[in-house]
DNA sequence: GAGAGACTACTCGGATACAGTCTGTCCGAGTAAATCCGG
DNA sequence: CCGGATTTACTCGGACAGACTGTATCCGAGTAGTCTCTC
């Protein structure tokens, strides 16, 4: 059980599209060359964000994607799904109603104990992603980031506009 | 992200087989039949437990698989680990190692922030199971399921020990 | 009746097969900006 | 110089392919208990 790489591009991607100038789009082009990605692949990723509401794009010249909304009200949890989808972590088929001793019509009204398990702690996994946003993400960055390394990523970007 | 069947049959096999008198074996082919589920495919989640010390087997006739150790010492992240194994949910791939202008020699003492969170909410969901233990599960089965059907399974599983 | 050998029922592990997903590539359709061209 | 046509650069979506994983199935090797056969 591991999430596909796209979710970690996804997540990547939009911490940079967070920093784009007020209206401007990056294309996915450079997005892939600033993270040395397979363009074609990424472009999926993204798709999966637009489709999801989280990013938007333009086509033509100087075309490509930036946030639809803020930073502040996009969580890791909306992208990890957009991209990877949102199917519980654990796939409860109900084999308790294959046993063959079953007394005929007997009532199963609760959910299996099993699943309720495995549910709860899929929530809690969910749960950890939705507290985080992607504004959190950039304070963390903020601090963490060398400060020449910022400018020098915040230039090469700004030139491909 | 789904796990995989397996663990699903593993927690369940698991349940029965704490319920076996003591010093009692229960066959591959009975733990199938009972949930109706394929015999040499549920046998490899088994052999998964057996590796991990969480059951210990014996061959020939009246052999199979019983509790290595006390439900109370098996908890549901055990057996989850056991059959789909512990890699981390997450698989960082390093890219911002990939960012062209980064400055050369630059020291990347720090994890990745966006694997951080990732790797938290991982933990999170880790340590959900971690709690629940199987000695727990029992608990629940004891008070939710109907008494004749509790019974109507004991015995048919002491009948074919 | 006792002991040795054959038999049986099971686990274990490897080999194999098929389907689905993940990863990645390629290309055509559609679109918006920039450019060109005729008046 | 202006407006329409063309070109360009991009997104979007589908088709396709290879690798890997998940889901099985089958079979042979090894083992522990049981049965049989011989003395």
């Amino acid at each position: 059980m591991v999430l596909k790489n796209q979710v970690e591009w996804a997540l990547h991607c939009c911490s940079i599209l967070a920093g784009l100038p007020e209206g401007k789009y990056l294309a996915t082009k450079f997005l892939a060359e600033f993270h040395g990605l397979p363009k074609e692949y990424l472009s999926k990723a993204l798709q999966g964000l637009s489709q999801a509401g989280l990013v938007e794009s333009t086509l033509g010249p100087s075309g490509g994607y930036r946030l639809a909304i803020s930073p502040r009200e996009i969580s890791f949890l909306d992208i990890v799904e957009a991209v990877d989808g949102s199917r519980n972590t654990f796939a409860c088929t109900d084999i308790r109603n294959n046993i063959p001793c079953r007394p005929a019509r007997m009532k199963q009204s609760k959910i299996c104990a099993v699943a309720q398990v495995m549910y709860d702690a899929d929530e809690a996994w969910r749960s950890h992603l939705r507290n985080v946003r992607l504004s959190d993400l950039l304070d963390t960055l903020e601090v963490e980031l060398p400060k020449d390394f910022a400018k020098a990523c915040e230039t090469w970007i700004l030139n491909r506009i």
